[in-house]
DNA sequence: CATCGCATTGACGTTAAAGTCAATTGCTGA
DNA sequence: TCAGCAATTGACTTTAACGTCAATGCGATG
């Protein structure tokens, strides 16, 4: 595991502007160190960038991205937090369960699409 | 299965904004007919509004939305229309397989968190 | 030492997806 | 007939998530 990634090599190996990076800073979202002004990507904002892409393409605005990013880390201390956290936990499991339904019927709506464009072609195909 | 439903009624029913469904008629995802200058709403249009919706929590934008739509109509009839509409239809599955990827790995990441909490709870709720 | 090229910073611009507001219009019931 | 109320229209505004650009720093290299 390397040490520190540099803002370009991120940018790569994710596709993304270093504008990108510096606002996700900017938000929080990630806190990479400096040597002198220069900022230094550990593995683990490596990992955060994940999963804030990973957030993204599921349509999290950054604002619940934080919000799951700040599930991921460790649990709080006191009781009343802790309960709070699960609750929340529990909210974005359920959202998550929706999205898993929306997909499915999605797909199923996809599949069936997909197989009236083969039948048609085949059609064409016979009679041509 | 009613003929109409009105402008409010739906507002109501999806808890989205007249103004929301005026920039999908806008944006011809949806095409109410008119009695004067009043919208009437069909079934289909209501079917449409619905799977806008469940595109939206999928955080696909509205011309995805559009192109989406697209395939879940009738089937061209051009052969060279029909390889080109498989190939799209082909691409969004890839992409709603990703996002299922994604889904399911956050899914766990909150589970574990979850786990987390409640043992820390476990444990609080022992000592104290 | 000068310059090359990556990095940073700050400011302003852009786009999508609506929100908001004001000025009508048109039906409906008393 | 008229007041009231839902709907429409057009214009302007807002917000999130970056893009773009210009000025500047700064470390290595010839």
């Amino acid at each position: 595991m390397r040490e520190y990634y540099s803002i370009t090599e991120l940018t790569r190996e994710f596709d993304i502007s270093t504008r990108t990076l510096r606002f996700y800073e900017d938000e929080g979202l990630i806190e990479p160190v400096r040597r002198g002004r220069t900022r230094l990507f550990r593995p683990s904002d490596r990992h955060l960038v994940r999963q804030i892409l990973r957030g993204k393409r599921l349509g999290f605005s950054i604002n619940e991205i934080r919000e799951i990013i700040q599930m991921y880390k460790a649990p709080p201390g006191e009781v009343g937090q802790l309960k709070l956290m699960i609750r929340r936990i529990e909210e974005k499991r359920e959202d998550l369960r929706q999205k898993r339904r929306d997909l499915e019927e999605t797909l199923a709506e996809l599949d069936h699409a997909e197989e009236s464009c083969v039948e048609r072609l085949a059609e064409l195909g016979v009679n041509t």
